[in-house]
DNA sequence: CTATTTAGTTAAGAGCACGTAACTATATCA
DNA sequence: TGATATAGTTACGTGCTCTTAACTAAATAG
């Protein structure tokens, strides 16, 4: 079976007990880290982005400005971001993760994927490079979809 | 490449790229239904388990009894979840989602994994019924990893 | 140059989630 | 039967995050 229908449902399947099983191991390890979901979706962000600003982070998460400068500010204080002035525009913060900021994404993401070795280990050999070839197809495709110039919303 | 690292990398790749997508989504969607990230989770847990106890609640979130039961009250309040006895042991109570609890846990996937769909269009027709049976041996895989019944480790 | 807009910060206060501690009720052990 | 352990609830205090409002600084329009 191969309908578009039936691929969305098993992509739906699959997803639904990844992000079932990574939920609690991101919680707890939030909790180990002192950092609230919206301090870690923040970083994260930015660890993809490369940069960002200030009410990019506010309008991200639907909180103001005001919310989002003092969130940026404790990361700040605690080594995982750094504030430098726009070039083009002095008004504007460039927002960029630390050496410290970028080990602690990659590590949150060891902590809650290191199961999927468990996962991968667990597909039947012949299976595995059809996988692999796959899964970098779709990495490829998401991060495409997951910057359209300009899609507004409605 | 099929060697086992190159899988795990190659997993580990789309994952990143899918939670970092969805979690956005997820936060934006929480907030307008006034849900912290926690009931949410407990929410999508007993969504999977079917039923759970309190104390279960509590140490999968690393939280107090006390904490736990507090949240889940308001969920309760929420209409939500139900409380009810559990037959062997009356000091428990069985936690289980309302129709209603079932609803929001469905919307919220819907609401954050709508550009699956896109994506899913977007995978070139040839490759999209090797994809469909691998997710599905993925989902298949993965919720048996999830759900060890007595399998020690070590 | 002056007025307005935009990006960001700071201050004060409200609300929520959590922990500790005290409590009730059931189960289990002696 | 009484002592202890377990599951859950309730009360109260604390700390964090958010909002509103007032503020500074830089860009831009007139």
């Amino acid at each position: 079976m191969s309908t578009p229908n039936e691929l969305h449902d098993r992509m739906r399947e699959w997803i639904e007990v990844l992000v079932g099983r990574s939920m609690r191991d991101l919680i707890l390890y939030l909790k180990q880290h002192d950092l609230s979901m919206a301090q870690y979706g923040t970083l994260m962000r930015i660890f993809h982005q490369g940069s960002c600003a200030v009410m990019q982070v506010g309008s991200h998460l639907g909180i103001t400005n005001a919310a989002a400068s003092q969130m940026v500010d404790k990361l700040v204080q605690q080594g995982l971001l750094e504030r430098s002035e726009a070039e083009h525009d002095r008004r504007m913060k460039q927002l960029s993760l630390t050496e410290k900021g970028r080990e602690l994404v990659q590590r949150a993401y060891e902590a809650r994927l290191g199961w999927l070795e468990q996962l991968a280990d667990a597909l039947p050999p012949e299976r595995r490079a059809a996988a692999t070839e796959l899964m970098a197809e779709l990495a490829h495709l998401a991060q495409r979809l997951d910057q359209p110039p300009a899609a507004p919303e409605g």
